[in-house]
DNA sequence: CTGAAAGCGCTTACAG
DNA sequence: CTGAAAGCGCTTACAG
């Protein structure tokens, strides 16, 4: 005999009694809970996995889904660490296990996904990275499964989501460019399919049309998480004619790269070239001038994305709100100096002030 | 009817058949196996995982821990999501689920693995992070699951572990820079209960006394894997009166810090202070002077990891030698050119170098 | 090759 | 407050 009955027959009990002691359930005697407690602890005895899921039909897990991929460098990992740490922490005190679904690029993450949702084994889903058409959400949706997804999507409506607020990141970094006097300013925008993607560079045509300021193709350039990518940047923002004064960067880290590559070019950063990151990431705090950017913890976003998930959850709804949770995170301004001042020399050629030839 | 009995109802023929024809059993009819795998196909219906754990006794996932801990900033996100990706791979090609368990660093870990131990939860554990003495060994020892650890330790014995080859790194580390004239050879040790410290260290010991040099204390620095750790390093080195020539990092993302601080005083990295770095990573791969460091696949040590464990596991051990894996990873030298000058004026001290007053 | 039946280890109405 | 029993949805000897 094994499990609960071994311990049922130690003590003389039904196996009944022990696992409503064990869980428990208010119709149980004081003093049988407390044998009951103390013989499971001093032998170890803890309720399988299996069993209990099968005859509760829940699993007390939830699934957090994301993409790995080390080469392509998308590199969002120090990103999900954060926002995992947080969500564990409140899934711990709700005595749920938050189960890290890692999907690697050369799975289809579609069926990836459907596999854990199909054979029911986690009870919610945290649904990392949509994209901006997403079959996902419409599977999420069709299953019933309670989740919630970290990133708007067009794919489906109705359901809990949490973003970042791309369009006030954007709008305040515009009108902080636009009122320094910046005309000519461009944007990076990550690689990938993420719909983070489309939103940010969509406000940044908005805010720039907002102000009446035409958008020019050549002023949106595609970077990774590098840091490397910012060099790149600098040399297509000077390399072309009607330069760029100023630059709002989606990846703060590539601010490393494009720092050195305008002093190789004889520039400084912050004045030949106004810098705005987006998200403060730690990798690029020590550079100087210090970069404009905008705080986001990652942790209360992953606190956010899991209280939203509870929310829905039969075994812990009681204690949340109904309305499905859809709301964009603000992030705060944390200004730098890399943004102070107005255009330097505008119009004049990175071939003017730093020669090439 | 749910499940399996209503596929059977459906299809006239038993939930036994069902069963033998979902799981490749040998016995069932081509044609039978053909209409059941249709049906399954056609109707989304995929077994339920808890209730078929409960009667196979296995689940068929395999448990990677790691300790999340964003604000201590031992950082090593970007070190496991690439040997995450590297198991995950192989548990997929093998059918079997890898599930990633964050425990933060505010909980117990001991405690967190056990749960997951003794529900059955998991078939097979990678453990990371092992610490020097590490009661977590004994756990699961005693707990008779098949596991791996990411690191030795001192606790328990005859258990499949992988591990870096931090000797060796050492060893070539140490013979570059005495073979290039230096004596005043000072490291960086990471901060945290990792046993990876405490060897790395120790290595560090017994390669400069292999070549009769004796330990200062004061050249073993501790650092956290931060950018600007580097610089404290810089000071550190070149605030004392006998100062070191060469520096071995642990991370070798503080070369960036350090290259920096360097320069504020006035020094040049490679010809001021021979530096190597311990693993090659992106993040450090701008700098220039290069970074000698040592080239580590991380996607390679995460299957050499889910290998050894398969090669414990009931269902798969017979593809798999039967000898438990215990072995270092060799890293492969990427010289560069921070280490290749010998000591530029040694003894002179920083501040005739780059007056602080 | 197939089915009836037992069993995996729990939980939970139901009856007392 | 407690127990006997059914049931959760699968798999797998066993018998044919």
């Amino acid at each position: 005999m094994r499990g609960i009955a071994r311990l049922a027959q130690e003590l003389g009990v039904s196996t009944a009694t022990i696992s409503r002691a064990l869980n428990g359930n208010p119709n149980v005697n004081k003093d049988t809970r407390k044998m009951v407690l103390e013989a499971a602890q001093r032998l170890g005895y803890v309720a399988n996995q299996a069993a209990r899921s099968l005859a509760q039909g829940i699993t007390r897990s939830v699934g957090f889904t994301i993409e790995i991929d080390q080469q392509s460098s998308t590199s969002t990992d120090f990103f999900f660490m954060g926002v995992i740490e947080g969500a564990q922490t409140v899934m711990a005190e709700h005595e749920l296990d938050l189960l890290v679904l890692p999907c690697a690029k050369s799975q289809d993450h579609y069926t990836y996904l459907e596999r854990f949702i199909s054979r029911s084994a986690v009870d919610g889903i945290i649904l990392a990275e949509t994209r901006q058409n997403d079959k996902r959400i419409e599977l999420l949706q069709s299953s019933g499964i309670p989740f919630v997804t970290l990133g708007r999507s067009d794919t489906g409506n109705g359901y809990a989501w949490i973003d970042l607020d791309f369009e006030g990141v954007m709008r305040t970094s515009i009108d902080r460019l636009v009122a320094n006097g910046h005309r000519r300013i461009g944007v990076t925008v990550p690689l990938g399919q993420a719909n983070y993607g489309a939103i940010f560079e969509r406000a940044y045509r908005e805010n720039l049309k907002r102000h009446g300021i035409e958008i020019d193709p050549a002023l949106v350039l595609t970077t990774r998480h590098h840091e490397d990518d910012g060099a790149m940047v600098a040399d297509a923002l000077f390399d072309m004619d009607d330069r760029a004064t100023a630059i709002v960067l989606f990846h703060e880290v590539t601010a490393i790269g494009l720092y050195r590559r305008l002093r190789e070019r004889g520039l400084e950063p912050g004045r030949d070239l106004a810098i705005i990151g987006f998200r403060d990431e730690q990798s690029a705090r020590f550079l100087s001038p210090s970069v404009t950017c905008f705080h986001l913890s990652l942790q209360d976003l992953g606190m956010a994305a899991a209280r939203a998930l509870l929310a829905q959850m039969p075994l812990t709804a009681h204690a949340f709100p109904k309305e499905p949770v859809q709301y964009c995170v603000p992030m705060e301004l944390v200004p730098g100096e890399s943004d102070a001042g107005p255009p330097v020399r505008a119009g004049v050629r990175a071939k003017d002030v730093a020669p090439v030839s």
